[in-house]
DNA sequence: CCCCCTAATTTATCATTATAATTTTTTCAC
DNA sequence: GTGAAAAAATTATAATGATAAATTAGGGGG
């Protein structure tokens, strides 16, 4: 998996991309951590021997990658810059811009894993975080009286699943789960309107989160994990009127 | 979340960025597919009023996000290039390169998710399919005498696994799942070794990964389900003498 | 002490030239 | 004709130099 492994691979890859990993490994090398100074332009073209040009293509790179920032001026120059979750979500959508996912396929991933996260957030959540979400729950008493109104609704209820995922202490499944939440996000927005709201299912969803706050400031685990998995079938429901695929455009950052 | 809804979010993006950002959008409006062609550097210096250097640049931070490929000579240029699983694994693994992943987390996502993959393919694989899954899981017959074989077995475990999480119909759940195998694959080869191989927990181990394989061939679901969660609990156990936390280094592709 | 202005520093962009890598075409032997 | 080697054409790759833009640091003037 790693370059070191595969000397017959790929015995021509760009200068660039050489310079690039070169620049990556003097970081590991010195254990730099996020705001710390990668030498300037001019040191690097003679500490690669390398041309102006061929530098700040590899810095590209790895800007690209959001492993470095750039800025001009004196002091200025390279930083290590640690990934943020929001680069990383915009680069795995690249990945599955190709990769023709279904609706049913992101639920059968929440199935699993949002109960997963609920149990594991009871009684963990300070008392800002808890209120937030109920504030998150609260919006929205009515029912939703338009399509337009709805799909308002959804998102709201979307920004509560992100939210809730950035305080899961396990990143992997914070991050996928904010991602799936990202990703219909993004669907939300840009679907056409075309059912009526169906109002029965968005109050059990609605009460469903605040169950939810409740059980998570009371610690009671498995009733989180409880509500959370009766609500992925009710958020299911209501997403099943969806077109089958998604993800025909790229993300911004 | 798309970079138009964020208007007073960053008005300065450099040059090379607002080009690549460009080179999407007229890929993204042509419905461009995998090997299609885009306009070569000359071209695209005119077609966006920028220089050479400027091209270039734009044109290394899509090549390393893994959206285009670039050849020299006649036909050559910049082609449409899906995202490579691969590609797609190690921008990802430098996003938890600072999120300090642990064992522990890993698992508490293996266990919400391998079992539903098993039940998932269960009768769905071709005869080819299980076949190679059946030899993948016959190797190492023996229990392992060595520490260094036991690394062996191990890996050739999570081989098992991350070929399983290739015949995934649901995309998102196949690349989670090999993600982390690759993550465990990485910690693996370049873990200490310093404790003697647990010879009953790799039988049961084996017994498992054989036992999923009949149950799969005979299309049993909730059977593959049963046995994954078991062989998860078993696998669980033997990582748990590893370090607390992983992944100290950056991905190759 | 504070504000403004200038100067210094560093990246950003552009322009030009030469080089390397590939593919296509041509040529020439058979 | 056929096939292989040589030549040509096309394209990216790399290096160099010059100028612009942005940002900080420092130096008066009040």
């Amino acid at each position: 998996m790693d370059g070191s492994t595969t000397p017959p691979a790929k015995p021509k890859r760009s200068r660039p991309v050489q310079v690039a990993d070169q620049i990556k490994q003097w970081v590991v090398e010195r254990d730099l951590k996020k705001g710390d100074k990668l030498p300037n332009e001019s040191a690097m073209i003679e500490l690669f021997s390398v041309s102006k040009g061929t530098v700040r293509e590899a810095l590209r790179i790895l800007e690209a990658q959001g492993l470095i920032v750039t800025k001009t001026g004196p002091g200025g120059g390279s930083i290590v810059g640690e990934v943020s979750a929001n680069r990383a979500r915009s680069l795995l959508a690249n990945y599955f811009y190709f990769q023709d996912l279904s609706v049913a396929d992101i639920y059968q991933m929440r199935r699993a894993l949002e109960p997963e996260l609920a149990a594991s957030l009871a009684g963990t959540l300070t008392e800002d975080q808890i209120a937030e979400l109920q504030e998150l729950a609260e919006r929205y008493p009515e029912p939703a009286k338009s399509a337009e109104e709805e799909k308002e609704q959804h998102i709201a209820s979307l920004v509560f699943h992100a939210r809730l995922s950035e305080f899961a202490e396990n990143k992997l499944l914070g991050f996928v789960i904010g991602f799936m939440a990202n990703i219909l996000t993004d669907m939300t927005v840009y679907r056409q309107l075309y059912d009526p709201p169906n109002v029965v299912l968005w109050s059990k969803g609605r009460e469903h989160q605040l169950a939810l706050v409740e059980a998570l400031r009371a610690g009671q685990a498995e009733e989180a994990r409880r509500i959370m998995a009766s609500h992925m079938q009710v958020a299911e429901e209501l997403m099943k009127v969806q077109e089958a695929h998604l993800l025909r455009r790229f993300m911004g950052d």
